[in-house]
DNA sequence: CCTAATCTTATCAAGCGCAGCTTGATAAGCCCATTAGG
């Protein structure tokens, strides 16, 4: 059926590990985060997934503090600082037409999988699970995105 | 209730082939995205 993935449940030992790497970078490259994965034994997808929760909830956070103490006058140009030294991304995936073929049918299918069906795809062309909810996710924003600039006289 | 999982939208960037398109990967979401599991 049409569900979510089970909750991951993180202990003290992991947390303590993900945040102090996240003080050192919220924005970990690919390496660092499989890194982290295999330290604190969860997927690289978790991994991500939880750095991008903690983003989230920690630019709240920081919007709601105006702290102008004594520390931002001296370097202004931090920001962009802190993009440059951005990590690497994973390596871009490439399909075969024929592992296409299969997604491309089964998003006609229905554009919404759950993780079973995502699983089971996933095992059927021999790709990690993780790249078949990012697909549907590119999937499914173009066609939006398409569907926006050729607007039909429908509806 | 807390926060992992999910969704949309926008953007970066690899690959191809040599200008600019296609598409996988990543980030943000604003009175602070929504949904839902335990």
């Amino acid at each position: 059926m049409n569900q979510r993935r089970n909750r991951t449940r993180f202990t003290e030992d992991q947390l303590k590990i993900l945040i102090k790497a996240f003080d050192q970078n919220p924005y970990p490259g690919y390496a660092t985060k499989q890194r982290l994965a295999l330290e604190v034994n969860t997927d690289e997808s978790r991994v991500q997934i939880w750095f991008q929760n903690r983003r989230a909830r920690h630019q709240s956070q920081k919007k709601s503090e105006p702290d102008e103490d004594l520390e931002s006058s001296q370097d202004q140009d931090h920001a962009e600082e802190e993009i440059q030294s951005r990590e690497d991304r994973r390596r871009r995936s490439s399909y075969t037409p024929s592992q296409l073929h299969t997604l491309i049918q089964a998003f006609t299918n229905n554009p919404y999988p759950g993780i079973d069906t995502r699983e089971q795809l996933a095992k059927e062309i021999g790709i990690p699970e993780s790249r078949v909810q990012i697909w549907f996710q590119n999937r499914r924003s173009r066609f939006h995105v398409q569907r926006k600039r050729e607007p039909h006289d429908q509806d």
